[in-house]
DNA sequence: ACGACTTCTGTGCACGCGCACGCAACCCGA
DNA sequence: TCGGGTTGCGTGCGCGTGCACAGAAGTCGT
């Protein structure tokens, strides 16, 4: 029973933005980690590293994983351990350069991966659907372009 | 030199705003704290509790501030020790719940954040102001309402 | 007035994560 | 060929954070 509702002070409308991505970032992360963890004991991170390596018909050398997503290159080493140790993906050295290691998924990874996209989908749906219309989505869409430049 | 540039397979849209929001708000968030790191010593947490603390005129309990932030409880209430030990806030018994802990923010803790939230504003401009028009802002604003609800 | 249930706060614990570093392998100029 | 610089990967370490819990204090029914 709180007594005292605080709210923010008064801020412009770029202020407003910047914490609304925020928190609209770390909520929807925080949901979604949620719900994977309890269909499937997958952590928003591994699958992150699994939906990159997804899209791939070819293996993926671990650094383009820590140059394109959002943990770093020292945490994708961890992340693709566990991975590797349940047998979702597999570590291979790379063919004419024997520093770097290619990573693929494995044929469970793969099936394990539509699950839990399939979960996270509805997760996202719980969310999103309900409340956000196209006009949004594309918005955000082009949003993200922009801050990625 | 990353050789193989992976790219996410064939998503929808709603996918991709999912992915670019969190993307997005943890990039923003690393951002902002790199930057309020740097000029103040003032980790982005830091800076959430005197932001909302910021509005208030009387002082707020703890736990309105625990389900405001983007933090959890207890993690407020060891922000608030280290914010107490730099003199920033102040924590005081509230008057009729002996349970209960006002915390406000101190005259140099008002200073701070206006210094604080200077930085945070130029750090800021350096990513939106560059590259998002109004439209831009005023869609982020009303997506962040509709998911709030 | 007294006991059981709720509410508010702060702490032990474990985990995820990034930074700094070490090591192995490649590259390139002498 | 060989030595210095660079690149790629994995690991020790410390920090921030959330969960589960304990303790104090208020509330309400009997």
């Amino acid at each position: 029973m709180t007594r005292a509702e605080p709210t923010m002070g008064e801020l412009s409308a770029r202020d407003h933005a910047f914490y609304g991505l925020i928190w609209a970032g770390t909520t929807l992360a925080a949901h979604v980690d949620r719900a994977l963890m309890r269909a499937h004991e997958l952590p928003l991170s591994w699958f992150e590293v699994m939906l990159w390596l997804n899209g791939q018909t070819e293996p993926v050398p671990a650094s383009a994983l820590g140059a394109k997503t959002l943990l770093s290159r020292p945490q994708v080493s961890r992340v693709v351990d566990a991975l590797q140790a349940r047998g979702l993906v597999a570590r291979t050295p790379a063919p004419h350069d024997a520093r770097s290691v290619e990573i693929a998924l494995t044929p469970e990874g793969l099936a394990a991966f539509a699950e839990a996209n399939a979960t996270r989908r509805a997760a996202l749906a719980d969310v999103f659907d309900q409340r956000l219309d196209d006009a949004d989505i594309d918005a955000l869409e082009t949003v993200w372009a922009k801050l990625k430049a």
